[in-house]
DNA sequence: AATAGTTAATCAATCGTTTGATTAACTTTT
DNA sequence: AAAAGTTAATCAAACGATTGATTAACTATT
């Protein structure tokens, strides 16, 4: 018969585990890890003091908790895409337009995603986000792997259109360009939200920036690979 | 004859003061307002504790004065960059190469500053980068003085030279996806450093993003260029 | 002498962490 | 099956250290 498992996370306490990582991410990424303090993620928590030691050691080992937690979240989640990805590069019936389309689709899925109320998520990216200035060694570790290029289904489908080495640091440079504009809306909310007047990105907003974006990126895309069949050996 | 003045910033105290702001952003930038504590800085700054209560009332007012005086700054470098931008789209001779050329001028001084060491600079930056997901009521008050549309060349450029209005969202939108790619450099120092392994950003490296990203955008500029002379009424 | 600036010492509050005790659930022994 | 023993989980209370802030005495400048 099936045995209920000794997985930690799912035994018992696991359940206070979970509530203490999804109430340190959203009071870490408001306040920062020093801003944040044990006491409060507790009682968001609803979980005793003691219980961030005796589940994390101490609250480096909370972060870190928190850390894993999200990354394997994201792992899963673009799991999907990055197998679908690397079934349309390696396909026979891959064809420029076809690879072209996928890239705006996943561009755009990644716009409509930031129109997300997701509490934990927002959170989460608000802590990547100060990661990227003053990084821990435990978030380095993390991001080093979800940056693998074999990971990217983004850079992976670029590549691929543009027929260039996915490997290169030049090809890095121009697929970063090229999530760029994407990017200068997800981490400048503050700008957005001043300029436009807009009181919050909504299904909406998020459609009225991925509409320029995606023109955007199109136009360049299709330059550069025209640019590339240019100065090919004739 | 000419008084000594009595402004606080020049008085005696003046060189405590800019010492403070001076230790309060390198530490603000690197642990955050909560991370950095005032005992921290008033040792960095070689004042006493009790010299931030003088000057500044509190540690709020201490950060409060690294945002007036980093802003004032800024405001000063950008001055001249704005008055030049105006006085090109108001000229009579201005043609839309020309400020093509311009806009291109501004972005690549925007990205080889990127390599600057400056530490006061980067550490304001990192401030900022803080203040997007976290905003305080000091901050939004003098980032919506900045962000006056009227005080960026850029913004002011790319409109003349698409030919749009200034004002509204819809150019908004294109332009701050077009400086997207340069923002996605900015503020992701961590993916270019893994992804690269480039050690850090100096010189060559900041050409070789500045050619990546000029090439995207005068190509989208004149994409979006023509397509706005292909859609004008006949 | 009056003002401006600086200093060391001290305050209450809060921080992360640790403690010993208690309860609940499960395992082994009888 | 009942009792005894073990482990996992939770709890209130307290620890020493550090926080931002304040004080009163002191020195330097005008």
């Amino acid at each position: 018969m099936a045995a209920p498992k000794k997985d930690p996370k799912q035994a018992r306490g696991g359940q206070a585990r979970l509530r203490l990582i999804n109430a340190a991410v959203e009071l870490f990424g408001e306040h920062g890890y020093d801003g944040a303090s044990t006491r409060d993620i507790a009682a968001r928590a609803k979980q005793n003091i003691a219980a961030i030691a005796y589940y994390f050691g101490d609250k480096e080992g909370l972060y870190a908790g928190v850390l894993e937690e999200f990354f394997r979240r994201k792992h899963a989640e673009a799991g999907a895409s990055v197998t679908a990805a690397r079934a349309l590069r390696d396909g026979a019936d891959r064809t420029p337009e076809r690879i072209l389309q996928e890239i705006c689709n996943w561009l755009r899925a990644s716009i409509m995603a930031l129109a997300q109320e997701d509490k934990e998520s927002h959170a989460f990216m608000r802590l990547m986000m100060r990661e990227q200035f003053a990084p821990t060694k435990t978030f380095k570790k993390f991001f080093a792997r979800m940056l693998d290029p074999a990971e990217d289904p983004f850079g992976m489908l670029v590549a691929a259109y543009l027929e260039r080495d996915p490997a290169t640091v030049e090809t890095f440079l121009v697929t970063h360009a090229l999530v760029g504009p994407y990017i200068g809306f997800m981490v400048a909310p503050e700008i957005v939200r001043i300029r436009t007047g807009w009181k919050k990105i909504g299904t909406a907003e998020a459609a009225a920036i991925a509409e320029v974006v995606l023109a955007q990126m199109e136009m360049t895309l299709k330059g550069l690979r025209g640019q590339n069949k240019g100065t090919e050996k004739p």
